[in-house]
DNA sequence: AAACGGAGCAACCGCGCCCCC
DNA sequence: CGGGGGCGCGGTTGCTCCGTT
């Protein structure tokens, strides 16, 4: 049973609010406020809309004070770094952009700064890749065959927002991580970039697949974006016991990554650093729990979890102290200091 | 000039939180 | 303490405008 409807659908207008309509709702306000109750305003004024609605055009268009569009090059830099630092909670970022409203910078961020962003970092990147000797890295990558299948594995599996903590020895995952450029903000902001261009990461192999924004990060269907940790384990363990193990793909796990993020953090891990630390992390407030939706799952939970472990610098004491050191990580984050 | 596609933006929708009874 | 209702937030939708073919 859903919830019951905020007004009468039927009887309530929809979209575009009309002059007459707007200066009904200004003039009423303006004179008496809104009386704490939405839901009740629009009968008083006799209007046929939606309290939730009328509130919204309030808050977002007939205000005082509002500033629409012209967005400043310093509003342009609160905002990423507000972003990174908190994510999506556009409301917090509004309030410390005075005139400013929530939806405006939903809308020009997803619109034009990420975009603009986006252009920025590929530059960057492309300058980068042309300074790189594109034998060296092939050498790099032969050599480390053995461990990159290790790698892939890892980064692929880590469970994120999981009660399963990763059992999997951390010096490995280090050591990993480290070897693909994945043991420092240069991985955070590789991930800032994945999650600007739309990348999703799940571990609900229920939910539907997320559009993905080219070919090549579609992941195979019966693959697990990210499978449970006891694969992950008895995974890992094959590779390192075994000796006689043949890796059947050196890019075995990596297919489910998009391109750009081994190029973005194979090539040049250096070129990303930079980025703050503070990405939007795992919701605390489920306890770090399991059972995301489907839009907790493209939050940057997603991102931080993969982030958070090669922060860990060794396996003991890191089970009983990872729930700390998530909790420490997101004060580190919210107080805008590095985690040690 | 018309058709089409993409960008930008206003508005809607659903859900979580909080307050009050 | 629990339930109902309102508020506020973030994600999504759909309309309009503009540039390109």
């Amino acid at each position: 049973m859903g919830r019951a409807p905020c007004c009468d659908k039927a009887n309530v207008k929809k979209g575009p609010w009309s002059p007459e309509e707007d200066a009904k709702l200004k003039a009423y306000i303006e004179h008496h406020g809104t009386g704490g109750n939405w839901i009740a305003l629009p009968q008083k004024i006799g209007l046929k809309r939606c309290g939730k609605s009328c509130r919204l055009r309030w808050l977002n268009y007939l205000r005082p004070n509002i500033k629409h569009g012209g967005f400043s090059e310093e509003e342009d830099n609160i905002i990423c770094s507000l972003y990174v630092s908190i994510g999506s909670r556009w409301s917090i970022i509004a309030a410390q952009l005075p005139g400013r409203t929530d939806n405006d910078i939903k809308n020009y961020w997803n619109t034009r700064l990420k975009k603009k962003l986006l252009g920025k970092q590929r530059k960057e990147q492309q300058a980068q890749v042309r300074r790189v000797s594109n034998n060296q890295l092939k050498q790099d990558m032969k050599r480390e065959t053995g461990n990159l299948i290790v790698a892939s594995e890892v980064i692929n599996q880590v469970p994120y927002r999981s009660a399963e903590f990763p059992s999997v020895p951390m010096t490995v995952i280090n050591a990993s991580f480290q070897h693909y450029g994945l043991n420092n903000q240069a991985s955070l902001r590789s991930m800032v970039v994945n999650k600007l261009e739309g990348i999703r990461f799940s571990n609900d192999h229920q939910q539907q697949q997320q559009p993905y924004t080219n070919a090549c990060e579609v992941p195979s269907p019966p693959q697990q974006a990210f499978p449970t940790t006891m694969n992950m384990v008895n995974h890992v363990a094959l590779v390192s016991n075994e000796s006689s193990y043949q890796p059947p793909n050196i890019f075995q796990g990596f297919e489910n990554f998009p391109s750009d993020f081994c190029e973005l953090t194979c090539v040049n891990p250096q070129q990303m650093a930079g980025f703050n630390y503070g990405m939007e992390s795992m919701d605390m407030s489920n306890g770090g729990s399991t059972n995301t939706t489907s839009t907790e799952s493209t939050s940057w939970g997603d991102m931080s979890s993969l982030v958070y472990s090669p922060m860990v610098s060794d396996y003991d004491g890191c089970r009983q102290g990872i729930s700390q050191d998530i909790i420490a990580f997101e004060e580190c984050k919210y107080f805008g200091m590095q985690m040690q």
